[in-house]
DNA sequence: CTGAAAATTTGCAATGACCCCAAAATTTCA
DNA sequence: TGAAATTTTGGGGTCATTGCAAATTTTCAG
């Protein structure tokens, strides 16, 4: 008895209850699912739903916790003589090549991103965690190269690394709603990564490289 | 009579509650000041608003209308010979230079933010203008280059555009709120904003170059 | 100037997210 | 096993937002 009955029941009682939600708003849309439904299906009270998730579209958002900090991690664990961009273009690159679906590169990931579309809440809920994962990865960039507080750089080149990350998905996301293979939208973004880091300055490329060891 | 006196009507009644309701916001804070509250106060019936305004959200931006477009004129008004993105940069430092409230350096300003700040509605509505910016702004690249439909290079180069545009405004922004006088912040955004042009690649530096005359 | 047509405003009633509180049910542990 | 701690629930609000039909105002033809 590692940990209590409790805490096991409690952790069900959570997890049921988004996949209850996660299910129905996939079948049915964001808003076109009542909250009063979900506890219905869920055979819960209302109020419960609302002890375990603060809104409605953490129901829906549950599955992507730790999504923010992706980055932040992908940066932290670069190779020695390897820059942060680099490094977050060498993971994504080899995620998308994967055809992961941790990038949204799998069957039904359509029917995901149309209930994202149609539903504003939802829409905003996704631009906070860009919000968290920028602000997460101008920390560790902070952290990683020990810029001075006032030093505007961390700022800048975690938002150029953001936009990556952001264009990928976008793209992805699109090319998936428009009925697109995994496999075909994986060989087209890898085409369109290039093309990105194209875009990019030696100045972004070359910044956070890591010391040798 | 080149318009009727309900025309006119409309406008000042429209007017008239938006400001009603941008005064108790930035008294009182968004969240605190109820719809019921502004319709009284505005000798108007809460349907009225409604009439008027899609959302809260809209009494507060109502200002702001014009503001999405304003990256796409920018660009569309480029000197021959001088890229999207060099326009853009020009046109930003002058409005910084030269201290104007047009980019949020004025006294005040930080009360405005404030109340956005606190509001999630508000900054929700905030990356609205951000994405409608983009969208406009990647249009305009599109017919000013004549780029084909497929071609990832307007979107972006718009993202990248943005990118310069928000880093100089979530700036101001912050300083603003820090209670900073208008004038400093203009002089240290100026700084900024080279530091932001250095990180910017030559090929967004150099892309849609207006043709000779 | 006048009365009906057109547009606007309003009152009323609902829906649905979300919050607060106190009672009831459940789990823990001495 | 029974009191203490924790969860769940029910009931009762607040507030944004919408739909609808009645009431009011404005327009305009005659």
């Amino acid at each position: 008895m590692a940990e209590g009955l409790r805490e096991r029941k409690k952790r069900q009682t959570r997890q049921y209850i988004s996949d209850v939600a996660t299910g129905l708003f996939l079948e049915r849309g964001f808003e076109a699912v009542t909250v009063a439904e979900i506890a219905e299906a869920a055979n819960v009270s209302v109020n419960t739903v609302y002890n375990y998730f603060p809104a409605k579209e953490d129901l829906f958002f549950d599955r992507s916790a730790g999504v923010a900090d992706r980055l932040a991690r992908w940066v932290r664990g670069r190779d020695v003589g390897e820059s942060a961009a680099r490094a977050v273009l060498r993971e994504l690159r080899s995620e998308v090549e994967a055809v992961s679906p941790r990038v949204g590169l799998m069957a039904g990931y359509d029917r995901f991103m149309r209930v994202i579309h149609e539903a504003p809440a939802l829409r905003s809920r996704l631009w906070s965690l860009q919000q968290e994962t920028h602000d997460i990865l101008e920390a560790t960039l902070r952290e990683e190269t020990g810029a001075a507080a006032d030093d505007p750089l961390p700022d800048l080149m975690a938002g150029q690394i953001c936009w990556v990350h952001q264009a990928v998905f976008v793209t992805i996301g699109r090319e998936m709603t428009a009925g697109r293979k995994p496999a075909e939208v994986s060989r087209e973004v890898l085409v369109l990564m290039d093309d990105i880091e194209d875009l990019l300055s030696e100045k972004v490329l070359n910044y956070a490289v890591r010391g040798g060891a």
